[in-house]
RNA sequence: GGGCGUGUGCCCGAGUGGCCAAAGGGGAUGGGCUGUAAACCCAUUGACGCAAGUCUUCGAUGGUUCGAAUCCAUCCGCGCCCA
């Protein structure tokens, strides 16, 4: 049997990052008994197939999901196909268009080649459900006797529901669906763990209540942080630009990481990294480490973590490279032109897909943001002769090597 | 079903016949300062054009007018109230 001391160092391992725990208490009861029967806990996560894109945001969840992994336990990753056929009909989400069963097996796909850089994708430690193959076979009666399990004043404990009902703002009826199809789900897959943000709190503490109803030992529910995206305020979406790809290259997921406010660093090393919580105190206390310094450290490992060590490096030097020392980039993109007339660089630009547009081009150039050769362009109407090898910049970072022929 | 509102550029939001490519704010972008952090300062933010200027844009369509984001009609979306 295992000893008490692994169970509440395994306990200490998965409690960081969290949110909240309900309850820590019956998780440890879980871990205890798992242990003891040498049976596996089945941890659920519900994955939403509209938006296959998967950011550092989502990350924060899947890396908890691949710690009970290497625990031993069983991740269950719940598709919500179901709701992605049927759609939202109160049309009130845009990010929940109708998707043909075609999308969804694609985003599914598209979901799993990013998963599979955080999660272990064995069948021992991982099994996918499709939410569809149980909620789709339900009939009308069915459901009310789900619906009837839980009453308006239940739901209105939700806050966004509860804000919008004092606010008078519409609340689809079908809208009180979505908490009892995920808590049904938990039912179904017998989830002895299920994970989630904060914002899925009520939902997952649904599928709980279920559960006891059905006579099933309750579900622990583990409620991770919503990480902010890299302007600092918001949280890390990809609509609003201000996220980080799992699928960005190196160079562009370092400078992205050298580009967020101070204050995140800390929950950025919390929950991205697996460096150790002393390290991460020395890291992010100013008077112990440059501020750049430490995120330069966040970057490289964070680089490391989803492609490898030289890669990180690389990113690293680039970024010293090109911001520090001002130089040109190693891997400068080379763009082919047609016309090696004397022409006007706005238009150039424009051509080059450097700038949008013409009027943009000018723009740059009037604001003083192009440069040949190194050279700033101070006419708007300036006029070069495209050589090949010439360097055209635009910004701070972007950059082209012409290719005349 | 009835009544009253509302729909503007990436977002919010002013504009109620010409001076409107359309105030203001946010965001974004460029520059400065820096550590490509924050804060701060300056600038830009429909397209084409060297320019004068031209074209497209204010939910959709059609109309009135020399001229419409602004007036009228119909339609569509959204909100509130009454039933």
């Amino acid at each position: 049997m295992m000893s008490n001391t692994i169970i509440s160092e395994q306990l200490i391992a998965l409690k960081r990052g969290v949110e909240a725990i309900y309850s820590e208490q019956e998780l440890a009861q879980k871990l205890t008994r798992s242990a003891t029967l040498g049976k596996q806990l089945r941890i659920k996560l519900g994955m939403d197939p509209t938006s296959p894109d998967i950011h550092l945001g989502h990350s924060v969840i899947l890396r908890k999901l691949r710690q009970f992994q290497e625990m031993g336990h069983k991740a269950v990753l719940i598709i919500g196909d179901f709701t992605a056929m049927i759609g939202d009909p109160s049309g009130r989400s845009k990010t929940r268009p109708v998707l043909s069963p075609t999308q969804i097996k694609q985003n599914g796909e598209t979901y799993f080649q990013q998963a599979g850089k955080i999660l272990l994708t064995d069948d021992e430690h991982l099994e996918i459900r499709y939410n569809s193959s149980w909620l789709a076979e339900m009939k009308f009666a069915d459901v009310l006797k789900l619906a009837a399990k839980m009453t308006v004043g239940q739901m209105l404990k939700r806050e966004d529901f509860r804000n919008r009902f004092e606010k008078e703002t519409p609340i689809g009826v079908h809208e009180f669906c979505y908490p009892l199809m995920q808590g049904y789900d938990s039912v179904v897959i017998e989830a002895d763990v299920e994970l989630g943000g904060t914002d899925q709190t009520f939902n997952n503490l649904v599928g709980r209540d279920l559960q006891i109803d059905a006579g099933f030992s309750p579900q622990v529910v583990m409620v991770m942080p919503i990480l902010p995206g890299i302007d600092g305020v918001n949280k890390m979406s990809k609509s609003l630009g201000n996220y980080i790809g799992l699928n960005d290259p190196p160079k562009l997921m370092f400078e992205k990481i050298m580009s967020i406010p101070d204050q995140l660093m800390k929950p950025y090393f919390t929950l991205l990294t697996s460096i150790d919580t002393q390290t991460i105190d020395t890291l992010v206390d100013a008077n112990k480490t440059h501020p750049k310094q430490a995120k330069g450290v966040l970057g490289k490992e964070i680089v490391r973590m989803y492609y490898d060590e030289a890669q990180a490096q690389w990113a690293a030097e680039e970024f010293e490279r090109v911001h520090a020392q001002h130089q040109l980039p190693e891997d400068l993109p080379e763009v082919k032109v047609a016309n090696a007339e004397p022409q006007m660089v706005a238009k150039l630009l424009a051509e080059l897909k450097l700038v949008p547009s013409n009027s943009e081009g000018r723009r740059m150039i009037q604001q003083g943001g192009v440069r040949v050769d190194g050279e700033q362009i101070t006419d708007v109407n300036a006029t070069i002769t495209p050589t090949s090898g010439m360097v055209l910049q635009v910004g701070r970072r972007k950059f082209a090597r012409l290719i005349v022929g």
